[in-house]
DNA sequence: GTAGTTGTAACAACTATTGTTACGACTGGA
DNA sequence: TCCAGTCGTAACAATAGTTGTTACAACTAC
């Protein structure tokens, strides 16, 4: 129950496609393909372009099309934060406030909601100054370190 | 999609139980039951006693059992952080890494599980220090301040 | 043209969360 | 001693999010 097996692996696979993308350029390649990208994922080429096509509408990745297309970072990896991957993965709220609205009778009831909104706001804030410290050059550095 | 209907709102009933038992319990009552604080929270009592299950095993609540039984705090509202409701509810993790194990032959493949852990550890740091910072009593006060 | 790849819809499998019913365990008071 | 009220918990349904998969139209370098 506490496993949580459905926690977002997005940013995580997000993180690792731009990487994976980034060390390819830099040994001379062009443009990098889906089907590759999931090989060293290991997961369904689809899953990646998913992911790609969001993070090239934020404008970290770009696309070719046709024949000998594949995809290109927007930007170096220097320039792109784990901040900048999880806006663009549009995650949803960490906190949620009650699925049905509770008693606006109660004193409790009524005042929980915006004296947990504010707590949240806080917290989501912080997470987000955290995730800026790093970018994806500091997870390939730490990447090429361990190998 | 991106409304993430699902997440937990786990925290903010725990916060919302807790916080209506200390303040019933001011008001001079000896005992909350589950179905006065399902009635504030507009859920069904089963909700409340589960989570309250878990944070009587965390050492922030007491139940009485029998005829004229129900539920108190073990702490004053001062003395419980939402770090403290937080670690009692037994969170899974914020992030996930990858579902299936990457290809380990490959470079990023190889690496990116230990450098995205190192992250999530100082994400997870420095969401548990912001919910350190809130007492109950401090979302009392703010509720209490609203109304 | 044609081959190779993206972009995206559609659907299935799996899981977490929440709500609900049910019922045994327990205990204060008649 | 019995009983009424409440907890503790199992079991199940409904809903929804995540991921994997197939399929196919759109696009473009050659």
């Amino acid at each position: 129950m506490e496993s949580d097996v459905s926690a977002n692996s997005r940013l995580t696979i997000a993180a690792h496609a731009l990487t994976w993308i980034g060390l390819y350029q830099r040994r001379g390649h062009e443009v990098a393909t889906s089907e590759q990208i999931a090989t060293s994922v290991n997961t369904n080429p689809v899953v990646i372009r998913r992911l790609l096509a969001k993070l090239s509408k934020a404008g970290l990745a770009d696309s070719r099309r046709g024949a000998g297309a594949g995809w290109m970072l927007a930007r170096d990896l220097a320039a792109i934060t784990l901040l900048d991957v999880y806006q663009a993965i549009e995650p949803g709220p960490v906190f949620a406030l009650h699925r049905a609205t509770p008693d606006p009778e109660c004193v409790v009831g009524h005042g929980i909601g915006p004296a947990m909104t504010a707590v949240y706001d806080d917290v989501e804030a912080a997470l987000r100054r955290e995730l800026a410290k790093t970018t994806l050059e500091d997870v390939l550095r730490d990447i090429l370190k361990a190998a």
